[in-house]
DNA sequence: TAATTATAGTTCAAAAAAGAAACTATATGT
DNA sequence: ACATATAGTTTCTTTTTTGAACTATAATTA
């Protein structure tokens, strides 16, 4: 790892990214979400030619995103999120969000996220810790603490 | 545009995606946000390529990611984030917040929110609209509507 | 005034990554 | 026995990215 390279992972953004920053992992994690999990699926919804797909799914495999488990009964594979992947939807929501705002096309598939209890309409928002306020992005700082 | 790539684009992650994903984009924009602006250091901090950093910032003008405005008194030119690029911000660190998590080394840079009227720490949670109230992870529902 | 430095690039060859399409292996159904 | 479904692998081509040297120009310095 040259000293560039190093620069660049000692962030917590480019640790995320030098995981899940290629052109196919989130669109594979987002797939994965919400519904199909086996090889053929994965490649016709994206178009991602197969040998990528086979290379891609083995290194998030490895990077404990996804759990390889064969379907009872069949020969079939089905990967499956770990708590790993799972914990990037806030992320994935954050830039479908942005996504539904700055798109070409206005009316396109959104994402909605709602109150399993009441239905009602929810988002990401910056919330106080100590007590779950929302605060609105500009009553908020972001620092970079060096470690 | 191809169906397939029809299909990718008709959803506001993979349309995020088209725009800042990729090896590049996310990373130049934090830079931005976090301080150098000029191509020289940018190019230093990163270790991108100069013929690369060149045509990402081209492109990224042209998606309305950054200005390029020349520094009064200077020949040098600042790049700038417009709105579209700060809006990204939630989803920048929502990934810092997970590689923060997640990666091997739990003690590099770290990115902190606080408020700014208190110093109070903050985070990026899930908000019911209606009133701002905070939620848990498992009490939303995330559902994809076809446009 | 001439030489040097700083800045923001460009050029070109080589390496790496991605894409397309055909092929393989194996189990299952008919 | 033969066709089909699934999950890949192989091979070749195209596209991207890198690396390193080169260019242009304005401002500084000697």
């Amino acid at each position: 790892m040259t000293t560039r390279s190093y620069q660049r992972h000692n962030c917590p953004v480019a640790q995320a990214l030098s995981v899940v920053g290629d052109q196919w992992t989130i669109l594979l994690i987002r797939d994965v979400m919400s519904g199909p999990q086996r090889f053929d699926e994965l490649q016709a919804n994206l178009g991602i030619s197969r040998n990528l797909l086979t290379q891609r799914l083995k290194q998030m495999v490895e990077a404990d995103l996804l759990a390889k488990r064969p379907i009872p009964n069949s020969r079939r594979y089905a990967y499956c999120l770990t708590p790993k992947a799972l914990e990037l939807r806030p992320a994935i929501l954050a830039l479908a969000e942005w996504g539904q705002k700055w798109r070409a096309e206005p009316h396109g598939t959104r994402v909605e996220i709602t109150e399993k209890a009441t239905g009602k309409p929810v988002g990401l928002r910056y919330c106080r810790l100590e007590d779950g306020r929302e605060l609105k992005s500009n009553e908020i700082a972001v620092e970079r603490i060096p470690g």
